[in-house]
DNA sequence: GATATATGCTTGAGTAATCAAGTATTAGTG
DNA sequence: CACTAATACTTGATTACTCAAGCATATATC
């Protein structure tokens, strides 16, 4: 039990890191929480084309369930809007409302305030390796 | 919009990658929550002079109040012992019981597999040097 | 040495997710 | 073409936290 695997040690690292910062950004985005960012960013990436819920899910890393209860209160007041999807009746497609698109901005503004505080900017060459190994991750594990 | 911050990028990477393996282990270390794993693993690396709540807490990353409620069940079931703190009666040092070190050996053979799943073991150096940069990051961040 | 303030911890109430089970719909198979 | 299996959700119940408030105890200040 004395050296930790650094596999299992990346993972205890990334959990804490990932509480901090889920508490930071969910207090800190104006009024959207850290998950409802993210769906806005992805939804934007998507454009007007929309995404289905569970694309969404899986890019998000939330389960379908999440994402309905998620997106359920965020279409209520304008963020985002759905429309059935003509191929398949059993998916509907998700996409950006112009009410989201402001939010996002004005959160991503705050976003980038609170990211310059956790990593400093002469960091950046590490952040860059780091993602390089996220993305490695993220393909291992769906 | 175009072009994402890398640093929020890293963000959004980060909260994917956590929510997967948080469902992946939470259901794949025997029993043991992904928390209480880590609650162990600090307790044990404590050894005998055992830990004060609060610094549990900043080693795990969550808040007081959630370590509260993360030990109290353990402490019935035998996981971890509490003990009053002779130099402040504000605060009680937890210590890992026995039956704590069993489940502790038994969840980190499994964790080691699970670890194993995520990154190939050829991997480990990245690994480490990724650790490096987390336990940077979260001492900027408290 | 009294009083204000800070620290450590717990608790009630709330929230954000999970899982398991259910309902449609679609795709695959003999 | 019927029938089984898989997919895309949604929902009820539960879990794992959070925050705000409160209670003790400790520390600092006058």
């Amino acid at each position: 039990m004395q050296d930790i695997h650094p596999t299992v040690r990346f993972v205890i690292d990334l959990a804490r890191i990932q509480a901090i910062l889920n508490r930071r950004f969910d207090s800190g985005l104006g009024g959207l929480g850290l998950s409802e960012f993210i769906i806005l960013l992805h939804l934007n990436e998507a454009g007007a084309a929309g995404m289905r819920r569970i694309d969404l899910a899986e890019s998000v890393g939330l389960t379908a369930s999440g994402v309905t209860r998620l997106l359920s209160p965020m279409e209520k007041i304008g963020l985002v809007k759905r429309e059935a999807n003509r191929d398949d009746a059993r998916s509907s497609l998700v996409m950006i409302a112009p009410g989201g698109k402001r939010k996002l901005e004005e959160g991503m503004e705050r976003a980038e305030l609170l990211a310059e505080e956790i990593v400093p900017s002469e960091k950046k060459g590490e952040m860059k390796y780091v993602a390089s190994v996220f993305s490695e991750i993220g393909r291992n594990i769906r």
